[in-house]
DNA sequence: CGAATGTTTGAACCCTTTCAAAGACGGTGG
DNA sequence: CCACCGTCTTTGAAAGGGTTCAAACATTCG
């Protein structure tokens, strides 16, 4: 496991606007820093938005000023090809960090938009950067979410390019599961924030096909599905369906 | 094998190997540093490896030191299922550097290995982190590196969960004719380094879909293919196979 | 030269896609 | 509050692109 925290309920209580009280300290950029740095860290981050369903956070092409850390929500980033067709290249929610992929090039070659509303901090780059040449911590903490980036990114491409519908879906279910248990949510109850289509998208399948294998998690007792509302009943055989992909 | 860390004095005798004069320069870490600047980052890269073809640079699980640029040579890396089946998450020539992916839990995450005999500069990562905290361009760099990586690692999910085999081939042969040009290399006439199987493991297609699909590219006058020998006879006509892929 | 590795080509099969149509849900406005 | 409409989902049947299995051929290297 990446991460090693223990899960943190996101509350009311610690909803305040500075990284100090937030929540996700343990997942996010402040990991690690001292109280003081984490208040240095904050001053940069001077613009913290509310943003709703359906909200773009910035577009493919546009210029690259800031990261942004999701503080509460859920989001998806996506290519357009030049005749409007969609790829969706992931989906990101509480504590994840967007746009690190514009970095290269000072502009944004994806889109991200808000499929819930949601809190978003953002985070001018050239201050993180000037800011992390004085705070080693904090230059090895993003250093490390960059690299998880990557080593998440390289997980997909072998989902996408060695397994079968099934495994597919299994591997996704099971990334969110996990990703909801870091955050202090169940892991084998919850709430699907993308269609049948979004799924498949990122999968590489057809929503029928994303639809059908739903339907035969259901009937062999492996998943109850609800629309968007999944219970996972045998997580032990949704996990068997990823034998052999298991690192040697 | 594990290749074992050797400290060099970089001196007039072997400077013809240190960072301000390689080739590589503008494409590789040093880039936009000063001499002076380069000069620091080379007496950190203290060591850097002749390795063979077929030998290992990291493996997976192994504990994660140091990067490694590409000074000469083609290394591919890739995951090992717990069957042995190889899963290819990229391939790397000159000026690339590996294992970025590892430094999120400091342990690799894939296997490199090269196919062909190779050079690589060895470059410890904590001392490059304490390093760029004073030299801001060499952060900046490192840090469009990185961002490099995620950007075309998502591009080339891109390629698997959408393309049909066709435009899979014609994408990968595009992305390896562009980046030997941009090391002076001919653009439509290069030698690969990689069996069909491993282009099709990369592509997520069988060698056998692979080795048609280049028939078919012959035939339809696209391409002239002698075994590893490619070259590209109608560059438009392969770009053209990926309208409707490019960024609107 | 012989064995191992890599490549080509053919034919049958299969998983997923494509096309189609009906059903369910949710939001909006009357 | 309910009817309506757009969006999303389910399910069926047919078609297709790529895989799988198989065999022959080429190449490389010890």
């Amino acid at each position: 496991m990446l991460l090693q925290s223990i899960p943190i309920k996101v509350t009311l209580a610690n909803l305040k606007s500075s990284c100090a009280s937030c929540a996700l300290h343990e997942l996010c950029l402040p990991m690690g820093l001292s109280a003081g740095d984490t208040e240095r860290l904050d001053q940069i981050i001077n613009v913290r938005h509310k943003t709703e369903r359906g909200d773009y956070l910035y577009r493919s092409g546009g210029i690259f000023r800031s990261l942004f850390a999701i503080k509460s929500g859920f989001f998806k980033t996506f290519s357009l090809g030049d005749e409007g067709q969609e790829k969706i290249t992931g989906f990101y929610m509480t504590g994840d960090i967007l746009g690190m992929d514009a970095i290269s090039s000072d502009r944004h070659h994806y889109n991200a938009v808000a499929l819930e509303d949601s809190m978003v901090c953002e985070i001018p780059f050239s201050e993180l950067e000037e800011l992390a040449g004085s705070l080693p911590t904090l230059a090895h903490q993003f250093h490390k979410l960059m690299s998880r980036e990557i080593t998440q990114d390289q997980q997909h491409m072998l989902l996408l390019g060695k397994m079968k519908a099934e495994q597919r879906l299994a591997a996704f279910l099971l990334n969110l599961s996990q990703r909801f248990a870091l955050r202090g949510f169940s892991s084998d109850h919850f709430h699907l924030r993308m269609t049948r289509e979004e799924i498949g998208n990122y999968l590489g399948l057809t929503l029928e096909t994303v639809s059908r294998t739903f339907a035969r998690f259901q009937a062999e007792g492996i998943l109850q599905v609800n629309h968007r509302d999944v219970t996972v009943k045998d997580s032990a055989r949704l996990a068997a369906l990823l034998d052999h992909y298991e690192p040697a």
